[in-house]
DNA sequence: GCGATTTTGACAACCATTTTCATTTCGCGG
DNA sequence: CCGCGAAATGAAAATGGTTGTCAAAATCGC
């Protein structure tokens, strides 16, 4: 019931930045892994439901997961170019986000917030 | 050249939250208007590019546009249940997120910001 | 063991968005 | 007004990530 959970949580936790379903999927079967792509879309939907990792939606509207290091509530710096990620804390904007909801009103309020770029290696390696 | 695309763009100032392309679609036929849905599409986006409206990606994956009541920079804060919106300027989150790339070495740096929340008239009518 | 429940995966269906491409309209100098 | 190249338009088809279906397989409770 794990197992195959486990090897996709795996594969996130050994990753460097975010992964789709379909790239965790390519990888698995080319390792020999018998899985199908529905199994590796319902593993990480669990995972992402019970906070295991964390979801992202590109532009083009492929989500993306990642195996979070930490447990407690953070935000991402993403490179654009190779998708190296980088976990940041923002007690800044927790209280900026509190702050402008009270200030209308609003209750319950919760923040979605991503940070995006060009990593130092990246721009190093563009230089023509 | 521009007499559909101002059609797109009066439907979404006439409008009180966000759109998705097929609705505004769906409204202009309605109306009479005679467009396809594919112009409707490259409206949007050319709106959108021309920062004349802000999108955003619903958690299931559609686009819903919306126009904006100002040309700068801003962020929203959305009531999760009636979709009410609010414009937010943000100088503490501008400032956050520039600080968290440099620090870390990215450069061209952007970033995305919702806030969510219930609404105080969602949530007064919400006493039962 | 054995029936009930859950998980799995091949395949088809979905559906918003994009591409294609032929047609229409626009801009504008002559 | 004409004519012509560029841009816009839209019907239809393609795309592609994601979800639904359903029968077979694994797992669990006892
Ligand atoms: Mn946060
Ligand atoms: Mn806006
Ligand atoms: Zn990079
Ligand atoms: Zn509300």
């Amino acid at each position: 019931m794990t197992s195959r959970r486990e090897a996709v949580h795996d594969i996130l936790r050994k990753s460097e930045g975010f992964r789709s379903a379909q790239d965790v999927y390519a990888q698995l079967r080319s390792a020999g892994a018998k899985i199908g792509l529905t199994t590796v879309y319902r593993a990480l939907q669990a995972l992402a439901d019970g906070g295991k990792v964390d979801v992202l939606r590109t532009d083009d509207g492929e989500s993306v997961y990642r195996a979070c290091a930490t447990d407690t509530h953070h935000h991402h710096l993403v490179c654009r170019k190779c998708g190296h990620t980088v976990e940041v804390a923002g007690p800044a904007v927790e209280r900026w986000a509190e702050a402008v909801g009270a200030e209308h009103g609003f209750t319950e309020v919760t923040h979605t917030v991503e940070v995006f770029g060009t990593c130092s290696g990246c721009s190093t390696s563009a230089r023509s």
